[in-house]
DNA sequence: TTGCACACGTTATACCGTTACACAATCGTG
DNA sequence: CACGATTGTGTAACGGTATAACGTGTGCAA
């Protein structure tokens, strides 16, 4: 059973889709995915999806919400990749992550005083990054 | 031109959708809103999502990206919409809406750090809520 | 009047994700 | 080894989410 960021032990169609996400330059779709690997034997979006669940599970690929899309992990000690921030550009896609131990405290902080038992954040910013903000 | 919390103004499809957002306990898809509406005249998917448009850009409504849903802002003072945090259960689906002053300060230095143009935050926390949490 | 903006209605289609079922490989245990 | 349990796999069908591409009607301003 893999852990962190080593990605030892994966299935095939795991090592399949964990490649197709690790040679593209931003977020893909779960049936982008698929069309990229049709040639590799995929053939259901089943078999992509259960990939993804998996690769998520081992903390090697993050899902975005806001996109329906899922990004391969960029930060070497991404441990707590349940508080794991985001920066999606809407012009290029790119995704910029960060994790930030104030953003984390505060969000607990703030779970605490409602009484609310947080899990997971997600937390998706959106907007322009460096290279698409105009002068 | 309707603007803030008073709903005024609001065409025929908008104050359905908005009266079934009102009326709900909790977060509605929009095919959910479908089908409590037809009766009323409501036929297509269409009709709905752009009264849904038009209600989150008046801000009455919002979009929840993690459930693919729709809820009516209960925040008497929401103004700033666009930095609302959200905390779901994921057992009750209740939604509790938050703004932070803090956490939307620190949003927009990271962003500023990543010379990242912030224009939405997406920030819902999941978890489980003060009345579905075992002793 | 003409053009424009806007809400509306309908059909069809695209995109996202899961259920249900069947089969094979693997592994720990008696 | 044999057995059951677990996990990965493959396929088909389906259901849920969202938009494209039409066309209609109304109000208003140039
Ligand atoms: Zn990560
Ligand atoms: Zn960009
Ligand atoms: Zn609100
Ligand atoms: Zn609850």
């Amino acid at each position: 059973m893999p852990h962190g960021h080593a990605s030892e032990a994966l299935t095939k169609n795991q090592a399949l889709v964990m490649g197709a996400l690790s040679e593209a330059t931003g977020p893909l779709s779960a049936y982008t995915i698929l069309d990229q690997l049709r040639d590799d034997g995929l053939r259901a979006p089943l078999q992509v999806y259960r990939a993804l669940d998996k690769l998520v599970e081992f903390g090697l690929v993050h899902r975005l919400e806001s996109l329906n899309a899922f990004v391969a992990c960029r930060q070497p000690g991404c441990d707590s990749h349940e508080r794991t921030a985001f920066m999606i550009c809407d012009d290029c896609g790119s995704v910029i992550e960060i994790t930030d131990k104030a953003l984390a405290r505060r969000l607990k902080s703030l779970a605490q005083d409602a009484s609310f038992a947080l899990k997971k954040s997600t937390i998706e910013l959106r907007g322009l990054c460096a290279a698409c903000t105009p002068m």
